[in-house]
DNA sequence: CGGTGGTGGTTACGCGCGTAACCATCACTG
DNA sequence: CAGTGATGGTTACGCGCGTAACCACCACCG
């Protein structure tokens, strides 16, 4: 009654076939030839005793595994990493693969091991990869399949960039043209700090201002005021701030109101992602909403169809960001 | 030069010995008796070919694989669920054991399922399974391992029924005895929202006060005014809120602001987690802070001792939550 | 010089599965 | 009635690995 998981041989044998009936009938197989009635013995079969095929033994035999593995940068995970996770699993499932997800934390098995260890089908993931992971997947004949690539737009990183022109176009359709940019202060944000900031100074290149001063918004909410003094200070004619996101926008916004700094008269804020609590503070965050859900869908879809092999992917990705004007702007 | 993944057959080549040899090296095996010289040559040519062993065929060989399942409940996960994820994969990678995440979205294969089909050496995870899942990993002989057990206060819910009690008993010692509990609009985030609002209502039955009062806080921002002055008309003897977690009570601030009801004299309102916007809002938030990081180690610590079969686990979990008491009661 | 024990390996097998190759049966045709 | 498909299965093998059982060799002792 411990029970030992049951195999195909067990199923074989309540159902009074060979082993390879059983396989045959489980899978579907393409060219089958079993009867009806012995089909459904099998399957019944298998029903009673609880089955599930050893993953082990499937991918010993057939050489590869049904998994996808995804790799996810060690950055602190949010709304969107888990829908995006979900929408992924969701899209995989549904080809009768599964998603299983590598948080990137230093002392973790490295990736291409835990990959190879797999027989992972191929690896996804949403940035490029170190140049040595790559080199090692390729090596083992590891497929890896980027979210999106930087020529469709669809990279994450384009996506990221994109978010940060349109904090530019916004402002400076407002006027301002002395702008400042404010960091995250956790290291592991860069990842998508860093193309955020690169989208910021790209538009402001392209329109011939000055590189935006950079400041970064430290976590400890009592050392806020001093490095937005200190902004002040260094750069007195920025007129506007882009926030990497909402929460360092409201850090600053906080920031600002303590130095008795008005907004958005004297300095206009703007924020990205749109997250809730951007509607509620005073004055109320102008920022660059993210739609998470369709968002996720969308990395998803674009990542699953490369998997498959598909090279047009549709979806503009306009579709999923847009400006939301409040007070701060 | 595509080529395929070494197998220990490849390094038994490379090093000119039989494979049995080749697998007694790398794993150090107990009874080992060959010599330094071979060791050396089969490590060599491992190291050489990049040769990492097969997950499917050693979990074929000895029954069972080095994964450890986490079983994540399908709700959005935030920075203590990342961290939580992070430690303990930490923790595990220490005893050469991978951690593999699973999360619990609708379409995803079933958990007894994939537990099934990877051959997990254990099932993770922070909440109670459903009944179901629970019988059928038991009956292959999967052993489960909750993050903690109710008697001794490290199970998830008894965490987040600390904190319901944490925020009553706060109320409670500044005079108030009518409150109302403010619950997040996403049904997912009721695995979480549950335990927190248990402890409330224990807290309150303890000490003889009412059941509290309450309501649900949409996630439309321009919802929340209507939902906090309905709240204000069927409850109009509260004087006093515990909401969800900080998100919520933030909402709930501003529904307040725009029906100029007065923070804290007319209603208190208090927190729970801790972010950092709570401390930007105007008033600054009372909440209970959580700890995130020790939070994650020490549920992460929790679970791999149970995993491990140790019954001793001291870390209280006083250690982990604290109040932070501002401007809002 | 036959036995004895230790050293340093090798050979052989099975884990659970997919699948190619094979085979028995039977209805039908020339 | 021998020959021919079609039908409905079965037998046999290998995937990569761990490990029990075995074996060749040599030093040493009685």
């Amino acid at each position: 009654m411990t029970g030992r998981r049951p195999t195909s041989a067990d199923v074989a044998r309540e159902a009074g076939v060979s082993r390879a009936t059983v396989s045959y009938v489980l899978n579907d197989a393409p060219g089958e030839r079993i009867a009806q009635p012995t089909r459904e013995r099998v399957l019944a079969a298998a029903a009673r005793l609880g089955y599930a095929p050893s993953l082990a033994g499937r991918t010993l035999a057939n050489g590869q595994s049904d998994i996808v593995l995804l790799a996810m940068p060690d950055a602190p995970s949010g709304e969107l990493t888990s829908r995006f996770v979900d929408a992924v699993t969701r899209s995989l499932a549904a080809q009768g693969l599964t998603l299983v997800v590598h948080f990137d934390v230093p002392s973790a098995p490295r990736l291409p091991r835990l990959a190879a260890m797999l027989s992972v089908r191929a690896v996804l993931s949403l940035f490029p990869l170190p140049d040595a992971d790559n080199a090692a997947l390729r090596r083992m004949g590891i497929r890896v399949v980027p979210a999106g690539t930087e020529s469709d737009g669809l990279a994450t990183s384009a996506l990221l960039r994109r978010q940060g022109r349109m904090q530019v176009e916004h402002l400076v359709a407002a006027g301002h043209t002395r702008l400042a940019y404010a960091l995250p202060a956790d290291p592991r944000l860069s990842v998508f700090a860093d193309p955020r900031h690169d989208g910021v100074r790209q538009a402001c290149a392209e329109r011939d201002l000055p590189v935006p001063a950079t400041f970064t918004v430290p976590d400890d909410p009592s050392a806020v005021v001093p490095a937005v003094r200190a902004l002040l200070a260094d750069a007195p004619q920025v007129t506007a701030i882009c926030a990497y996101n909402d929460e360092v926008a409201l850090a600053v916004l906080h920031g600002l109101r303590e130095l008795a700094v008005h907004v958005p008269t004297r300095m206009a804020l703007i924020g990205v992602d749109g997250i809730p609590l951007s509607a509620y503070s005073a004055p109320p965050l102008t920022t660059i909403t993210v739609a998470p859900a369709a968002t996720a869908r969308h990395l998803a879809r674009a990542a699953v169809a490369r998997l498959a092999g598909d090279r047009a992917t549709p979806v503009p990705i306009e579709d999923v960001l847009h400006l939301t004007p409040r007070a701060t702007t």
